[in-house]
DNA sequence: ATGGTCGGCAACCGA
């Protein structure tokens, strides 16, 4: 089993790179985050011929989540718990006897905001959806665009980026609080190599020169975690005529 | 050098 995490920055601007590159890699599973497109207008059409079957949520202009499958999904849920109001961050769904979260954690804008403490609450709220809807022995995969680099690795410039919403201890911190409910990072499971990112700056040509971010993550509760064969940042996407600020990440399993 | 570029959507906001 194949599943794949990717931020496309608009579903219908990126919808022919999307296209190529399920035609290309099928996944079995495919989450994508910043879909930027009301359900009413979500690009159908051109995802029936595709032969995945989808579940999405999303709203005017920003944020939006989907869940492609090549199995049956069931038990669809919009939001965390506790705020249906905004419920185009999350969907989780039942695959192939498991759990997939997919989630598009806010930003944070700046450290001063109130946004970033939102983005610092909204940790804390993911892992009560957590602890009240499953157990970590249940296999469970969290997967999608978190907004936080986890260590040093993983960004271009850890001593000059301790200040960014995105690195910031507290930021890393209330993801760790998360991951510890039971996660594994099954990418940094199979690399420790530094320089491996999934987020390049539009500006700066920071992707000629590598100024990038590990925020596109695929954890795994250990029944799946243990089954995690490979894991992967596939960059091409990136490197198209017309590419998303990020790229997928990808990791395969025993299941 | 404290910049720059995207997408959505119709003036800027969010990233």
């Amino acid at each position: 089993m194949k599943v794949a995490s990717f931020n496309v920055n608009s579903l219908r601007a990126r919808l022919s790179l999307v296209l190529r590159w399920l035609a290309e890699h099928q996944p079995d599973i495919f989450a994508v985050q910043e879909t930027k497109v009301q359900d009413v207008d979500f690009p159908t059409d051109a995802f029936e011929p595709t032969g995945y079957k989808y579940v999405f949520k999303g709203q005017k202009s920003y944020n939006g989540v989907a869940i492609f499958s090549r199995s049956e999904i069931t038990n669809v849920k919009l939001g965390l718990n506790d705020e249906p109001k905004d419920p185009a961050r999350l969907i989780k769904a039942e695959i192939n006897g498991l759990v997939i979260v997919n989630t598009y954690i806010p930003q944070g804008y700046s450290t001063e905001s109130e946004k970033f403490r939102y983005k610092l609450n909204w940790f804390s709220r993911l892992r009560s959806f957590f602890e009240k809807g499953f157990k970590p022995t249940d296999p469970v995969l969290w997967v999608g665009d978190f907004n936080v680099a986890p260590q040093p690795i993983d960004v271009y410039d850890p001593e000059g980026l301790l200040g960014h919403v995105c690195f910031h201890p507290e930021a890393r911190k209330a993801l760790s609080r998360v991951v510890q409910w039971g996660f594994v990072d099954v990418f940094r499971m199979h690399s420790h190599q530094p320089g491996q990112y999934t987020f390049w700056d539009y500006r700066l040509n920071s992707l000629g020169r590598n100024l990038g971010w590990r925020l596109d993550h695929i954890m795994a509760t250990q029944p799946l975690a243990k089954k995690c064969t490979a894991s992967y940042i596939d960059k091409t996407p990136r490197l198209a005529e017309k590419p998303s600020d990020h790229t997928p990440v990808v990791a395969e399993f025993d299941w």
